[in-house]
DNA sequence: TTGTATGCGTTATCAT
DNA sequence: ATGATAACGCATACAA
């Protein structure tokens, strides 16, 4: 069953019968009419890929993830961005093709990736050089979880500076927590480097000092993050990651990294009134090192998170925590995906999505 | 930059270099190097939308996932699923196209589902009627964690009546407990049903009986099941869920439902020893409420999950549970989809993927 | 509003 | 092994 059997059937040209799917509005009801009924009885749908060949339109975009390994989409941010992208792109008429690699080249080069699509959504870790690979094809890309130097190109980004200010607030103002320590896996991710400013911002704004132990090592763990990204930080008159305080860096961000790695920290003769975690799983592995020498949360030593992932409520305490908009995320990245679809030449653009403050019991 | 050009260029025809690039072996080596390097130099690639309509091969493959609700790919089932499917389907040069939808209707009859796509995998939930779509169009089908009785389909499910019984085995066995209770969300869920006759027949082997208690309601909850999935209990030669035992029927799988729906049971005036969940949120859920009695977990009731998620290690206790493989059953389903797409007329198949027992503190 | 003719970028058939 | 030419199924500029 193609377009020319439905045409013959309805007594219309092969013209007609295409317009009355693809621009209904150009034929007479009558007639239109006719075509739609004898399609329907045939069980008939126009061929997706025959279209997309003749009109240069895919109705497709790609969804490009960068990760050393599993999860990929199981990931408790990626899973979710992708369920915005999803919803989003079925609102507006677009499939989602995956694309997934565990190694940092571009290997990309894949059918449908690099012609096939109409745009690309590339996620966290993205190589600037991809970047450059999809705008030399003309496909507009949107970035998630990031920001780079590339024109033409929109990003999308949880608002962590503001989620770590507004954290400090909660911690300082409300529960007036003075000495706030802070625990994180590699400083060199976007995330991560402007959540620290956010901290460290907070604590200059009421004049106090990051916490700080001559017992802990100074500059190493952050010192030696050498390849970042500075386009963030030149928001902030920054072109360096600060080193202030005794910022304790984790191997990753698992409990069990956190739960090893704030040992040297509770090593310490003096300890900090409070923690705050860039991520909740860290906080739950901190959680479990603090229990584990008999202390409490929050009562000797607070402790918040960041993302508000599922186990944030489940923990026991309950994680005080920023809530980023992960699905929202998804769903502005496609939003503006399309926007460069439809004007490729637009201007760079970064989105900062808002966080929310979720208060509960570890604070 | 198309074939033509690249042909002209390498001064051979259109059809050789397009035998360079889908046949090599079909053209002379001297001319094929000549016209990839031509190719290369020109930053070439063949356009897919053309191939697949000269080929009829779209490389394409479906995802479909049936939800009421987010999460969808969000989800801690099917995020990793959708991992192993797209990680198989990448090794095997096909890409994933996905596809959502909140109704129980047919509305998949969007642009590529029905006619772009070589193969869809659909998971639970998918309607018989959405199955007989696919197949009335000729693409494969292989559903994910159900078994229908349609022909000619693939399905993939993990062994949860296995899983059941090593579950019980280690509760009964290793650990002597003799009374069992059982907490499930809808057992009309083919996984439920499962599971539940897992539990029963472990403890019929053992000669003992299902924890049930004349202060809970004994048929009501299961017995409003009226509609579920009849060919999976075939093979236990049933066609009815079994009536037996106390069984605690949830709204949800959440912590919160399991929290509010185990108090009937915990209000008993003979508790069970032990507590069998059907996924390791509802453990979650109980391990709170039995601990907001005052009680311990193991020491007073031991709790055990199901599926092996995330939390399940994090909680406190950290949970017994099985272990799904849940890449396996998304790389499986991959597999399986292509042996039908390559031989669309093999008889269905089933595929039982193996889980693991995972013994941690909660038992 | 409708039809004609041509094009989209490939693969496939059949020669040579 | 290569080339000419016809599909593939649809969109669209142009003419009517």
């Amino acid at each position: 069953m193609t377009l020319n059997d439905i045409a013959h059937l309805a007594g219309v040209s092969k013209a007609t019968a295409s317009r009355a799917f693809s621009n209904p509005a150009m034929v007479n009801e009558a007639t239109r009419d006719r075509v739609l009924e004898v399609a329907r009885r045939n069980n008939f749908r126009p061929n997706a890929m025959a279209q997309a060949v003749a009109s240069r339109k895919s109705g497709l975009i790609g969804f490009c993830l960068y990760n050393k390994s599993r999860p990929f989409f199981g990931h408790t941010f990626f899973g979710p961005v992708l369920d915005g992208v999803t919803e989003q792109a079925k609102a507006m008429n677009y499939h989602v093709v995956l694309a997934i690699t565990d190694q940092m080249q571009d290997n990309f080069e894949e059918r449908f990736i690099e012609d096939g699509i109409e745009g690309a959504i590339l996620s966290t870790f993205a190589p600037e050089k991809m970047v450059e690979v999809f705008r030399a094809r003309k496909i507009p890309v949107v970035i998630v979880n990031d920001e780079l130097p590339a024109k033409h190109t929109g990003y999308i980004i949880d608002d962590n500076y503001g989620g770590a200010k507004k954290m400090m607030a909660h911690l300082i103002d409300e529960r007036g927590y003075q000495s706030v320590a802070f625990v994180s896996n590699r400083l060199s991710h976007t995330s991560n480097m402007l959540r620290y400013i956010g901290y460290l911002d907070a604590l200059d704004e009421r004049k106090l000092q990051p916490y700080r132990s001559s017992q802990l090592p100074q500059y190493d763990l952050v010192g030696r993050v050498t390849e970042y990204n500075r386009t963030p930080l030149a928001h902030f008159g920054l072109s360096e990651i600060p080193r202030r305080g005794s910022p304790v860096i984790l191997r990753d961000l698992s409990p069990q990294a956190a739960f090893e790695g704030v040992q040297p920290l509770l090593d310490c003769s003096v300890l900090p009134r409070a923690i705050f975690c860039t991520a909740d799983s860290i906080a739950v592995g901190i959680i479990k090192a603090i229990h584990a020498r008999g202390l409490c949360v929050p009562e000797d030593i607070a402790v918040c998170g960041y993302d508000d992932i599922e186990i944030a409520v489940l923990a026991e305490p309950a994680i005080t925590t920023i809530s980023v908009n992960r699905n929202g995320i998804g769903r502005t990245a496609m939003e503006l995906l399309r926007s460069y679809i439809d004007n490729p030449n637009c201007p760079s653009k970064t989105i900062c999505l808002k966080n929310q403050l979720v208060i509960r019991e570890s604070t």
